[in-house]
DNA sequence: TCCCAGGCGAAAG
DNA sequence: CTTTCGCATGGG
């Protein structure tokens, strides 16, 4: 299947960017497994070849999942306020924000405490396969994020076996939460991002950093700027008002400084930090 | 071997 | 209220 992306797409970056974990290259072609399903993608041109499976030509989901009705062209121009953003505007144009499941990605944040992109993805696959479904694709073999239903059967003693140390607890919590209705993260959608935020707050595991990324890569709360340590340096090197700011001030001054879509400058910001760090 | 990693909660100031 | 410290584990 393949269908036309609106420009700017850039399905390298999207995927690459740290906002999502299980994705891997395999062959010039991306693989993971999204919201139950298995899906195959790359990039050719501004055209998305895709496979999915077991629903096939699932073209509804690709458009959800990479969120294609985004108008990126006028996200970017709304949020290019100043010089050091709009280099990372420039250098990673057409990278988008994704909307992931809220259940796998509240889990996938819970393990990123403390810890780096890629033992992060490597956690979430070993509790996709401990706990999810067996997935084939094309002849890639993975396997589903668990229902919050199958970890909340599970012990945490099972979660401690997928390396994720300290956070086995703050998982089960969570995975019991959610499979007894007492969380519902798809109701978080319609509530104010402040609403919203201090729902998730309420939960042991789940901080202002955590609780931002799922509203953000999950909820469409646009509007939301998780501090990490990364933005937090990228933010008081660059920015003069941030100089001295601690992260409640740090997310208030991005929020009238960017805009509505403060969330999208917080992602363009985060790749252009970790990239000029890394060298 | 040592240090760090998309933080958080609890204790201490 | 703000700051400090311990936390499990794997990778560089």
């Amino acid at each position: 299947m393949k269908i036309a992306v609106p420009a700017p797409f850039n399905l390298k970056y999207t995927l690459e960017c740290g906002q999502a974990f299980r994705w891997r290259e395999i062959d010039g072609w991306y693989c993971a497994a999204v919201k139950g399903q298995g899906i195959k993608c790359r990039q050719v041109g501004t055209d998305l070849e895709f496979f999915t499976a077991p629903q096939t030509d699932n073209v509804a989901l690709i458009r959800d999942y990479f969120r294609l009705d985004d108008n990126l062209t006028a996200i970017l121009r709304e949020i290019d306020k100043d010089d050091y953003i709009h280099g990372a505007i420039e250098k990673y144009k057409g990278l988008r924000l994704l909307r992931q499941d809220p259940w796998e990605c509240l889990v996938s944040y819970i393990c990123s405490a403390a810890s780096s992109v890629k033992k992060i993805g490597q956690d979430v696959d070993r509790i996709s396969k401990m706990f999810g479904n067996k997935l084939e694709l094309e002849s890639y073999l993975t396997h589903t994020f668990p229902t919050p239903e199958a970890l909340a059967r599970g012990c945490v003693a099972d979660l401690c076996a997928c390396s994720v140390g300290f956070r086995s607890e703050y998982i089960h919590e969570a995975a019991k939460a959610v499979a007894s209705r007492r969380l519902d993260l798809e109701s978080l959608r319609r509530k104010p991002y402040e609403d919203a935020k201090q729902i998730l707050l309420e939960y042991k595991g789940i901080g202002e950093k955590i609780a931002d990324c799922v509203l953000l890569f999950s909820l469409d709360k646009l509007e939301a700027f998780p501090v990490d340590r990364w933005i937090r340096r990228a933010m008081q090197e660059n920015y003069q008002e941030c100089r001295d700011a601690n992260d409640r001030e740090i997310r208030a001054f991005a929020s009238r400084h960017f805009g509505r879509y403060t969330g999208y400058a917080q992602e363009y910001i985060y790749q252009r930090i970790r990239d000029e760090s890394r060298a």
